[in-house]
DNA sequence: ACCACGATCGTCT
DNA sequence: GACGATCGTGGTA
């Protein structure tokens, strides 16, 4: 099944039907398309290269998992379009797109970006510090990027729809070069032993080839 | 009130 | 490959 990032116009607005499906379906659809942060510095496009689908009361991994609804995953039950940024660890950030209809819980963790011109890699290795010596080091982990782009929880609820949010999502294409540069690949998601059985489903996605994903499977992963 | 633990990362061996 | 950092969250009492 090809996958491409969408129908829509590069630069523009996703619009808010783009969030009505569900994760799963969501989850590849998003390779490709531009995370926009509006910082104090100015705005900070990257391209995204690898997601994880969480999606519906069913799934062990999710937080949701069993219709725990409570402060933390209120969002999640929102309609589809928010961001839903909670803290990990005690000390780092997640990122992930709300999607489907109200009171169905299902979301994307957002798990690796790709900086779209020198001028935004330049704004992300600044808010990195000296750490990132190879790309995936600057923003190839969900942690990263929320580092990289000064996401925390005083985002959490952002609208991804709005052209007023300081978080938001624009269409946009997959890597030029290559024919492996937009090739895809399902993958089991990481870190998520604890979700029994849902813990081999092949919900994680990333661009084949390209050197932002934090994790590339050698065995597991097969072309989506 | 208490407590175990996590959709991670950086450092060290 | 192993381990510690660090604290909000959710389950239990």
């Amino acid at each position: 099944m090809k996958s491409m990032p969408s129908n829509f116009s590069a630069g523009e607005l996703l619009p808010l039907s783009f969030y009505a499906g569900s994760a799963l379906e969501a989850a590849p659809r998003l390779l490709g398309q531009t995370l926009v942060r509006e910082t104090e510095e100015g705005a900070i496009r990257c391209r995204i290269v690898e997601t994880e689908s969480y999606g519906g009361i069913e799934d062990k991994g999710s937080h949701a998992y069993g219709g725990r609804r409570t402060a933390r995953t209120e969002i999640m039950f929102g309609e589809g379009g928010a961001a839903y940024i909670y803290l990990i660890y005690g000390m780092y950030h997640c990122l992930n797109v709300v999607t489907g209809p109200r009171d169905d819980p299902q979301a994307v963790l957002i798990r690796a970006v790709e900086p779209l011109t020198q001028h935004d890699e330049a704004l992300m290795r600044l808010h990195r510090g000296s750490r990132a010596r190879r790309p995936a080091d600057l923003s190839g982990g969900p942690g990263k990027l929320c580092r990289a782009l000064l996401i925390d929880k005083s985002l959490n609820g952002a609208l991804l729809h709005s052209s007023t949010s300081p978080l938001r999502l624009e269409a946009g294409a997959p890597p030029a070069g290559p024919a492996g540069d937009s090739a895809i690949i399902a993958a089991p998601r990481i870190n998520i032993a604890y979700a029994a059985e849902y813990a081999d489903m092949p919900w994680r996605f990333y661009y084949r080839d390209n050197p932002y994903v934090s994790v590339v499977d050698k065995e597991r992963g097969i072309p989506y």
